[in-house]
DNA sequence: CTGAAAGCGCTAACAT
DNA sequence: ATGTTAGCGCTTTCAG
């Protein structure tokens, strides 16, 4: 399966009897180019088996068609939406997202910022788990277009989109509030590496504050979070709850289904026994016998708009600095 | 954002007082340089911020760390699962996974392939779709470590990590059987496309067969699975049925659990009126109030054993050429 | 342990 | 429309 030495430019040139650099534009597709020696060019390329090195190409001032690509977590669906929507807009663009996954570690974080760029990527997107003073300094330096993803409630370096995530936590509080519900909990996962969970939580709280209204209970377990996580939580925090609730708000639909699927096994009704609100509005949770109240975010719209960035800066066009996408109340059948 | 042009290697050499390959030799971390000398080019690095060139540095024939991931969607969490497994693997090593998604087409695959290795990757991983003669041809010429992921059920080029689909839907049949069920039906997405949902089919029908049975109603849909389509596909499956099922076995557990939603919201009895099977042993469906009866396949394994693969071979280690990661029966309460 | 020379394979910038 | 000349920034020889 070896083909040892791989063929150059310079053999194509010789063999089709042309200039190096002739190949290189005709292979480029430059317009500077005669159909007749692109021709030539072609078939010479393709007999050799030839395949460009973009390693020498983008060394010689070419540009790189990678983007780095830093995610603080995976098996969250949350974040393979967003890459899914980065990957389909680069690649018509004929670029690729060079991956990384902080694990929601600031030092993990910090060591892939400073990796990928030694690729010199033609750009930057990153979802900041919390970006350390170095990391900040790696990307302010980079000098390539970089966006931000995820929230807005912080200032980007450079572009930014996403939503409020503490919007997104107090539209649902007003929300709950105007159903009728008072008597909130909140059940969440682990809250202290993920901050855009906090960020809801807070704005959650902050619009209960206004009403004169507080959780009446709340338990947060240091776990990563999932379905199973969310029924387990939801057994736990009912069974140490001083007062049955009205609703239970949970960190994101993961959470909340499992929450849902508690109830049903225990026989629980939904939402007249006990209401339940999510977040992100998954699929799964709109194909639920009762579908979930939520707040969807445009997960996908955000990797797409991110590979917009990059690429619109790339051609030079104008770009905005920020793009708050919003987010979408669902009302749902749970609450 | 700084458009200065970056430090190179030279000039970390002249403020340290040593010569570029002294500092290249430094940075790299190799055992042959002092540590006095060490601790002068790590200070001088610092101080000028340098950051590595690695494109120069795979030019000159130092190896890349990028490895080429292809893989057919990303909307499927299967994937996402998949590709979670590599990317940990290769950060470990500092490896980083360049992705391409083929949306589950031969051309698009091709195209990324040959794209991807203009890139000079250290290797290849990739959940073919459905390789073109070029394709294949093209990898038999990369000569780098190649890994063919997801179903053992054709001989790879190199190595191959993943289960026999077909075991699974044979596997699933006996099961089954075993549990007295007789009228049978089958319900799935894209199989057109998706070959090794079609494989496990195959797979399911042939052992059917064997013992004299054979699907008493089956549909196809031509869309990507989901939740949502197992739902509604239920609901048309069963309309159409001409005799009732005792069963149904669905493409995956996307689809399933969309099934036991339909039946959930209809009032019919899982598995009582209607038994319900999977495929992939998601969590969803196990946090399920009766958790689904399905064949767990190791998708985040096989991810880490496909960038084992890839590290072993760039170490020089020996290399299984197959790995077979098997799948486990879970029996579950829905069948 | 350290260094000098010689490219890696390509493309920008000028030529013509 | 095509060619010539210089590198890009690093690492591989081979020397000491």
């Amino acid at each position: 399966m070896q083909r040892d030495k791989k063929p150059t430019l310079s053999e194509v040139a010789k063999l089709a009897g042309v200039s190096e650099i002739t190949v290189s534009r005709a292979l480029r597709g430059s317009a500077s180019v005669s159909g007749k020696t692109l021709l030539k060019v072609e078939k010479a390329a393709t007999s050799l088996g030839y395949l460009r090195n973009r390693l020498a190409g983008a060394l010689a001032g070419g540009a790189s068609n990678q983007v780095a690509v830093i995610l603080p977590s995976l098996s969250n669906s949350v974040f393979a939406d967003v890459l899914n929507g980065l990957e389909v807009r680069l690649e018509q663009a004929g670029f690729h997202p060079v991956l990384g996954v902080s694990n929601y570690d600031p030092q993990q974080e910090e060591q892939l910022i400073r990796n990928l760029l030694t690729w010199r990527p033609a750009g930057l997107v990153i979802a900041p788990s919390d970006l350390t003073k170095a990391s900040h300094a790696l990307l302010e330096g980079a000098g390539l277009p970089l966006v931000e993803i995820m929230d807005t409630d912080t200032t980007p370096i450079d572009m930014g989109v996403g939503m409020s995530q503490r919007g997104a936590g107090s539209r649902m509080a007003h929300h709950l509030i105007a159903r009728g519900y008072r008597r909130m909990a909140y059940l969440g996962h682990d809250i202290v590496r993920d901050r855009r969970a906090a960020a809801r939580r807070d704005g959650f709280c902050a619009t209960l504050g206004k009403a004169g209204l507080a959780l009446c209970a709340s338990l947060t377990l240091p776990a990563q979070s999932s379905v199973a996580l969310g029924r387990q939580g939801l057994a736990q925090l009912l069974s140490e709850a001083s007062e049955w609730p009205d609703v239970v708000y949970f960190s994101n639909d993961d959470m909340a289904v499992g929450g849902v699927f508690h109830c049903m096994s225990q026989g629980i009704a939904v939402p007249d026994s006990l209401a339940i609100a999510g977040f992100n509005g998954l699929e799964i949770g709109q194909s639920l016998p009762v579908p979930l109240a939520t707040i969807a975010s445009h997960r996908t719209a955000i990797g797409k708009t991110a590979a917009d960035c990059i690429l619109d800066r790339l051609s030079g066009r104008h770009t905005e600095t920020l793009a708050d996408l919003g987010f979408t109340l669902i009302a749902g059948g749970t609450a």
